[in-house]
DNA sequence: AACTTATCCAACCGCCGCTAC
DNA sequence: AGTAGCGGCGGTTGGATAAGT
């Protein structure tokens, strides 16, 4: 392995300790749980292992289809691709990726030398909100330099009309609503290609205020789903 | 059977942005 | 304003195993 594999012993502590003071506070569980393991090792174990609702063996078709699919539109942006993908981790969908589909999509772009496939493929990049101070903030989170030029681009290269803000807002209630009418079959069914997840909105809907930070993910991942929607539908 | 090469994937590393002080 | 500490992410490494000779 690339380190110190874990024993099961390891694993059960971690996974006793997750269950009793739950995720988050990384820095405190390896004294917490009693392992001498990093912070990040014990996250990471968590994460790509331990956490339930794992999925594990080969990739079906249709996740491999939407690995490829988000993939041109999201980059090398594992942690979201695997987010639309249950039970997957982005190390999993990272691995996958290495060891079957670069190889595999690098030689038929090969084949097909001078054609516009990759050429035309625009990379989404987490775009400007007008909703909610918190989401802009929280939304620099991880993300490179480029895409903070972009956004700061898309910032002074919008479209919007002079009340902007409004307009984009009620795009995305409109959005939000259609979506969730197909959802429930109201309207012409089939235009989604993907199974697009709601929770954000559903969670608004119901009057769930939840946590701050959870509806905050809610919304980043719902506007996200708009994102994909645009591009998929366009 | 013994050896070499290729593949897979768990774990580590370094960096980034956010928050609190 | 500066900085330390944190969580999180993507890239890389390297041991285990399968496949090939």
């Amino acid at each position: 392995m690339g380190g110190v594999a874990w024993t099961e012993e390891e694993d059960h502590l971690l996974k006793k300790c997750i269950q009793q003071y739950g995720e988050g506070k990384w820095h405190r569980v390896p004294l917490l749980a009693g392992l001498n393991r990093c912070r990040k090792s014990c996250r990471l174990r968590w994460l790509n292992y331990l956490r339930p609702n794992i999925k594990r063996g080969n990739f079906a078709e249709e996740e491999v289809e939407m690995i490829v699919k988000l993939h041109k539109l999201l980059g090398n942006r594992w942690s979201l691709i695997a987010g639309r993908l249950p039970g997957r981790t982005a190390n999993d969908v990272k691995n996958y990726w290495n060891c079957h589909l670069s190889k595999k999509l690098n030689a038929l772009e090969a084949d097909q030398e001078g054609s516009q496939i990759s050429k035309d493929v625009q990379i989404i990049r987490p775009q400007a909100r007008t909703i909610g101070s918190s989401s802009a903030k929280k939304r620099g989170q991880g993300e490179s330099q480029a895409d903070k030029v972009l956004v700061q681009e898309e910032n002074d290269t919008t479209t919007l009309d002079a009340d902007g803000k409004n307009h984009m807002v009620e795009t995305q209630q409109d959005m939000m609503m259609y979506s969730c009418l197909d959802q429930q079959g109201m309207v012409g069914g089939g235009e989604f290609p993907m199974d697009f997840q709601l929770e954000g909105f559903e969670a608004m809907v119901n009057g769930g205020e939840g946590s701050s930070s959870n509806s905050q993910w809610n919304w980043d991942d719902l506007l996200l789903d708009m994102d994909l929607y645009n591009d998929f539908s366009s």
